[in-house]
DNA sequence: CTGAAAGCGCTTACAG
DNA sequence: CTGAAAGCGCTTACAG
């Protein structure tokens, strides 16, 4: 049984050295069952001096605790990600736990299992918007591993915590800003990807804002966006061929503002004289790109904060808050048309 | 001994069913040895019927392998972690190594233990530039524990692989750039953190320019710019307020030249035309802030996604490239002064 | 090609 | 407050 001995210091080295049992190191160590002073003293010395870490593997094996939390995003890209971590990892360290990270867009894995993540090595997971199907969320559902879900609600049928932002009424206020303030009529609205539940609320927003002003919904304004730059200036490019008359965009996010701004600044089209745009989220570059975007802002990092609490809350108590909405602002800078900067709450 | 029984299948399970040994079903498993055809439909198929999923913390106690990296990240921030986060990320998922995370930012871990993450939890670390403090990295090589260098080169004495970006010749030829293209003499240079070793060839680099075109290099004109939006912005107005002379900005990398530009442009100074300011990285959003942002592209992804196969191949074989510096090139748009944007080789 | 058994380093009822 | 021992779910020499 020659096993590759791991040269390091075992809790059977410390017993030994301390002349007590395992059992009474274990209890020292988590603090599970008080033990006399002496011995505690003794362990604590040799402990140190042995510069003894504990196995958290063979832990974790025994208590069937990881004390690990995964986080499943569809891909690893955008400004959007970076508040978004730091938030998460913010909360998990501050908790004890790891933080295990695994993006679900190859398809390599996409086949036997986003299991890459799952029960075995993590106490729960994070999953970002669409990066599981529903069959694998239900998958956890129904063997009742805690997930909590960012930027999605749950299918009516499972019971999935959720945190999110509000969405609806900022598209609506920041529509509105765009029609009275600035007088346009013809406003694009760009989608997300297919069933992005963000872009569903951003797009009823939208229409409201357009009834209550009594401007007839054009079908030939609503294109995809996808939340990204390369989608949005293809989309863009396309509008402007087909010759489609607008004078506002709400990009769906500031990526694709950005890149909405680019093709219709090569289109000698001036941002926002011509054509006012709008983005969604406050990314940290915003105010600096070219003309400082008016946009939603979205607490990113407080949504990773937040979902990595209501995740360990799940993990240790078995429930914790339903749904939690954070409130979205919108900041007015220039891109709309507007000169001066300022926040709408 | 009533232990908190994971409801799920074990491999015991599925040695029962089928009527061989767990050594059976293990071998199958891991085509460790062969195993008779009829027995390895048959496992085939009770581990679909059952769903089977190998327990990974048993194994990795028994194996003392973990197959997970960690990252050791200073903090979690700017626009410059995303893509080296991505790149990393693709080269573990392929390698089938599970990434955990950390922030060496909270003052809590600092103490007891970067430990968080280390020998008990991973194979082997991927540590960024001064996350680790000296002797916190000795110690893992005193260990031989596996560890990747990330923009930073080991002291002498410690033999540890390093992967990071040419710095100086590229900085030697924006700075040239400056100088030759669009006349500056005074330019500013700014400083990464304290011990940031990319600054430290930057400033060499910068110096070197400053020299074969027999300029002076001015105390005054080096500052500290910290990779950071704030502490750029704040330099430069301690500069300004001093009313110490000059006509371009080397901001130390992309981040701080926005905030740079930021201040300048609220001085009422025109960039470039009164006074150019270069970058460093080529963020994403660099070409899309006002003005465009001549810079030096840095391969961030390739660094992430390099860094961690040097690491596998570490992990695996116990020997690797000492030093892999990934090629740069100055990318230049408008920021500097030219009207047309070019790439320089 | 296969099985019996020891072992990985912990934790935790059980019985003092 | 403490110890002996079983158990967590795997892997892997050893001996066929």
């Amino acid at each position: 049984m020659t096993k590759p001995k791991t040269s390091s210091v075992t809790i059977r080295d410390i017993a030994r050295q301390a002349g007590v049992s395992v059992a009474t190191v274990s209890r020292f160590l988590n603090r599970t069952t008080p033990v006399s002073e002496d011995v505690a003293s003794r362990l604590q010395q040799i402990m140190t001096d042995l510069n003894y870490i504990p196995h958290s593997t063979a832990r974790k094996l025994a208590t069937n605790r990881t004390d690990t939390i995964g986080l499943l995003m569809m891909d690893i890209s955008g400004d959007f990600f970076t508040p978004l971590l730091n938030g998460i990892e913010s909360s998990t360290s501050e908790n004890g736990f790891d933080l295990l990270i695994s993006s679900t867009r190859h398809p390599v894995r996409r086949n036997m299992a986003s299991y890459a993540l799952g029960p075995n090595n993590t106490d729960g997971l994070l999953v970002f918007a669409n990066s599981l199907r529903e069959d694998e969320l239900r998958h956890f559902h129904n063997i009742k591993f805690p997930v909590v879900l960012i930027h999605l609600t749950p299918p009516d049928d499972m019971k999935i915590p959720c945190v999110t932002v509000e969405n609806k009424a900022a598209t609506f206020k920041i529509i509105e800003h765009l029609i009275e303030e600035h007088q346009r009529k013809q406003i694009v609205f760009m989608a997300g990807a297919e069933g992005q539940e963000d872009s569903y609320w951003r797009e009823l927003g939208y229409k409201l804002a357009l009834e209550k002003h009594h401007i007839p919904c054009d079908p030939a304004h609503i294109v995809m966006g996808g939340f990204s730059r390369h989608i949005a200036a293809d989309s863009m490019k396309t509008l402007l061929a087909a010759g489609v008359p607008f004078d506002a965009v709400f990009a769906g996010d500031d990526e694709a503002a950005v890149g909405v701004i680019a093709v219709l600044q090569e289109a000698g089209i001036h941002v926002p004289h011509d054509i006012s745009v709008v983005g969604f989220d406050d990314q940290s570059l915003a105010p600096y790109v070219a003309p400082p975007l008016t946009t939603v802002r979205a607490p990113t990092e407080e949504v990773g904060r937040v979902a990595a609490r209501v995740l360990i809350d799940l993990i240790r108590t078995g429930q914790t808050d339903q749904l939690t909405l954070l409130p979205t602002e919108i900041v007015i800078r220039q891109s709309c048309g507007c000169s001066q900067p300022t926040k709408i709450h």
